[in-house]
DNA sequence: TCTGACATTGGTCATTCGCCCAAGCTGATT
DNA sequence: AATCAGCTTGGGCGAATGACCAATGTCAGA
């Protein structure tokens, strides 16, 4: 009976409710104050716990990190992949894409949490593996969206549309203006069928 | 302790030379640890300089990556820039983007660089403000090339494809393939004309 | 009721941080 | 030679860091 497993700790309903409220915790501070700004003492005040906590819950604060940030893109990304399949045309997708966008000016919360995860996953493999995993997965969901509406190649179309997606995100946040309207526009053309060669 | 003759510039060489292998320190250092994590010690270390001299000719830390950041970001985006001018068709500006493009996976320094300066940008104004100079002078170049190749809507169009550049590279750093014939193709046909047909 | 595993506390530990400064050095000017 | 401003040195300050742990609390199952 010796020999047990310290990684996850049994069932308690205060136990659970502590792990949510750092999870909640540092996925808050991490677009605040930058992930590696984050410290131990930092997560446990906003959650209103003791510092021990994150180390016995988590074992180190870029476990906890990667775990919170994870599960917050998850459900962002998720859910607006879900929400793909309502449209009927191309182009309803490419408009849906973009007012969901309009969420996003680049500079809050979640877009930013979102750059920090990128830039901490150069540096550990582990939570690289689960951020593309999640992007990967949204990407798929578009190109078959994509592929119904008979958008010329689908899957290459959907990573490029991704992508970009992400990178008028991260303009916008410098303040670069990029209304929604001429994205729209613009990608829009993307979207229909190649007429001419040069 | 060779180095004597005197030079033109400052009241010492030695001074100069000081400030260069600091800025050139802290260009390295910032995409191999990130921003938050370079410390006086690292930078001074990584120069050859004892630590006081970074506070001694930059003021503080952060001084210092602003001004090495903007620096190096400056001569990447400038020169790429103006290369665009040597294109002849609008699918030559296009495909100049994207060789380019190839240089720079999303895991080496310089676009690491980006994305942690871009990040720093929403921590410091004055950083972002420099940061929105670079990108705009580039996009605006940019459009001006687009124009003169009678592709619609030049600036809207530059201010997307300087984006989805970006998105791009952010991309590709997760591993998620995105190859330059894909990336050049699917936006190649958000060049032409809406509904091309003579 | 007792027991023992799980949960939490509050603190220590060695380390590192940014910033500062008194003193020494160097080279040009007087 | 004497002066002196600009550089550079190396150490030191208080504060904060991540990790760790002994002690204590809590409670479900025997």
């Amino acid at each position: 009976m010796p020999g047990h497993t310290r990684s996850t700790p049994g069932p308690d309903s205060r136990s659970a409710d502590v792990r949510a409220r750092l999870l909640q915790a540092a996925a808050e501070l991490i677009p605040r104050h930058g992930w590696g700004a984050v410290s131990t003492r930092m997560i446990a005040e906003q959650a209103g716990v003791t510092p021990g906590l994150v180390h016995y819950h988590f074992g180190s604060v870029q476990a906890l990190l990667s775990r919170a940030a994870l599960d917050a893109i998850r459900a962002v990304i998720g859910g607006m992949g879900a929400q793909l399949h309502d449209a009927r045309t191309a182009r309803q997708v490419l408009n849906q894409l973009f007012s969901a966008l309009d969420s996003y000016s680049g500079r809050d919360p979640f877009s930013l949490l979102m750059v920090e995860t990128y830039l901490a996953a150069g540096r550990d493999d582990t939570l690289r593996e689960g951020l593309m995993a999640v992007v990967a997965d949204f990407r798929d969901e578009l190109a078959a969206v994509l592929r119904d509406r008979q958008v010329p190649d689908p899957a290459g179309t959907a990573g490029v549309l991704a992508a970009a997606l992400d990178g008028v995100v991260l303009h916008r946040a410098l303040g670069l203006a990029l209304p929604a309207a001429t994205v729209s526009r613009v990608l829009g053309r993307a979207l229909q069928h190649e007429e001419n060669q040069e």
